[in-house]
DNA sequence: CTGAAAGCGCTAACAC
DNA sequence: GTGTTAGCGCTTTCAG
């Protein structure tokens, strides 16, 4: 079993078929420039040898290896691997490879070596895949300014002369926040995620802002912070129970964390939606099938993903041709909100 | 922005330095025979200029990319991108990158192009971390027999000659199925996996085997099949209620499907586990949050994917070392059973 | 201790 | 149409 016997190259081919290394290459790259016999000719030879074109050989030439360097982190959470299916679509869909690099931690902060790492193997361009998390985008301006490879950020509040792709969370839980007062809660409780995050900053801004703006303001005792975790919001839910005796809702950062809420309530033998309104975020699968069914804040990280290869390709290929120094931008996705049974109180 | 400056080359750093190309390369492969003055003043060269030696070249050379290839599909499941966790988390403690694909589906057959592309980044060697479907595995024989570079699969029926790593779903269906029969249940249903699926075959194998065992038998009316989402299980759930009146208790192949039937069950007005024992498969996060908490299968995906790595690895060493052809052998990773409310009848 | 030459697999530019 | 030369960035011999 596996035997050593080394790559199939462009010259043995050559030697094979009896021609230059140079036709070889002009057959493999479908020149017009060969005659038809000697074309068919050498086809077979490569069919035969079982013959592939060496991509690093050919990136080394080119100095440029279709390959993008995507860095990620939590792939064991459904988000960042829901994200990083939309990168590989879009990336297989532009004849891109891809490099794959996950932090041991999503506030992992020394991040020169993966760079570097990604440098060394010349990928064209770098998706860099990671939540806003405390300090982890501090190098952001010192190491990817300077650098002459593009590189495109997910998921962070948007800067001057960076390219951001984002979801418009605060958008989200002003929706969910409407929703629920359209619902006639007034009580609102938030649930919110590990306030080192940006999203989770976003989430919970909205709901204070809506608190605010429909004239009830709120309390320092009517929201708990969570670490987005089921555990977390059933721990959050049952402090939030206590200390804040009136709430009728509870607008949840994460469908996860709002499982664990409505395991909760469920154990308190109150009834959601008419006792308690829960409303969650990110419109997991399974929060579908939640009992009862969650209202929550869809928006789509696999477009997300998507949207981000095909910024960097776009943003390579004007450096490429030379173009006029890109303006880069940010980019927001709007998410939606999705109503199910969790929430509605006022049956139509 | 990202003018087109392009790479800082050894070249460049040894003619600021003012030394041969051959100096820096010693330098920066740290050997010996330096003097410590030239190889101070080099190392100052690489800080200043930032540079990276290009591992595109070096792979080159050496015939060796320390680059492993994966190839996964489905990463919105959080099954694969577990696995794939585990995978990053291995190759980064072992040195090596990782070219991702992922197949558009899971019984994705033409699998050669994917294979292709592989070799031609010179990868050393191969994770084929797709679960075996329908006839997604009718290449291996072929194409990767003949093969030199080390492959090893993930989730398949083992075979002669090949790397397997996988899980053994026969036992943890073993397992689930001793509980519920230790706790009392007679009339126990399935929901299967797809049975175009591997992993759903041999979870499906234990129920029937456990069944004839026990003395119960079991009849075509007593199972469904679904296709792993929640919305499958809940009509599963359903058209088993129809079918099996006197059913006390299902075995549901995974928990995502478990969530679903238990939605259908709550709707019903009956009792878990009083009424129905349900007992899932996979113990995703979440399970441990279902109302009632979700007894369950626990298998580890994250060590099914470092495991996975190692192995190889391991190939990958032995075979440069022209070592005596490796046997190629299968390594099975065992379940546990994770036991909570939802099938715990007999407290006690 | 340091450098020059050759070559990994391939292609651009130029011959013929 | 086809072959030759040079070289992408690096390292391995082998000289000195």
């Amino acid at each position: 079993m596996y035997t050593k016997t080394g790559r199939t190259t462009i010259k043995k081919v050559a030697s094979v078929a009896g021609v230059s290394t140079q036709t070889v290459s002009r057959v493999i790259n479908n020149r017009p420039d060969v005659s038809s016999k000697t074309r068919k000719r050498i086809q077979d030879v490569i069919e035969e040898l079982g013959y592939q074109p060496s991509a690093l050989a050919r990136s080394l030439i080119h100095q440029r290896s279709y390959t993008l360097g995507v860095v990620t982190a939590g792939l064991k959470y459904i988000g960042p691997s829901c994200t990083l299916n939309g990168i590989t679509a879009a990336a297989e869909e532009a004849g891109y490879a891809l490099i794959l690099k996950e932090l041991p931690r999503f506030d992992a902060t020394n991040n020169e070596p993966i760079f570097q790492e990604l440098v060394s193997h010349h990928v064209d361009g770098i998706i860099w895949a990671v939540q806003e998390v405390r300090g982890n985008r501090s190098w952001v301006n010192q190491l990817a300014l300077d650098s002459d490879i593009p590189i495109v950020y997910l998921t962070m509040e948007p800067r001057e002369n960076i390219s951001v792709v984002l979801i418009n969370n605060y958008m989200g839980g002003c929706m969910a926040m409407s929703h629920l007062l359209d619902q006639g809660y007034r009580h609102i409780g938030h649930i919110s995620g590990p306030l080192d995050w940006w999203e989770a900053r976003q989430r919970m801004k909205a709901w204070k802002d809506a608190l605010e703006e429909a004239g009830i303001g709120f309390h320092d005792h009517s929201w708990v912070e969570g670490n987005w975790s089921s555990a977390s919001g059933a721990r959050a839910a049952e402090k939030l129970f206590e200390q804040y005796t009136d709430m009728d809702s509870i607008l949840v950062a994460n469908d996860q964390m709002a499982l664990g809420a409505i395991q909760i309530v469920h154990q308190k033998g109150l009834q959601i939606p008419q006792d308690i309104g829960i409303v969650g975020f990110d419109n997991i699968p399974e929060s579908a099938f939640y009992w009862p069914a969650l209202t929550t804040v869809n928006h789509d990280q696999y477009n997300l993903g998507r949207v981000a290869v095909q910024e960097t390709i776009k943003i390579i290929e004007s450096v490429r041709q030379g173009l006029t120094p890109i303006s880069l931008k940010s980019i927001t996705l709007e998410p939606t909100l999705v109503v199910r049974d969790s929430s509605l109180r006022l049956k139509a």
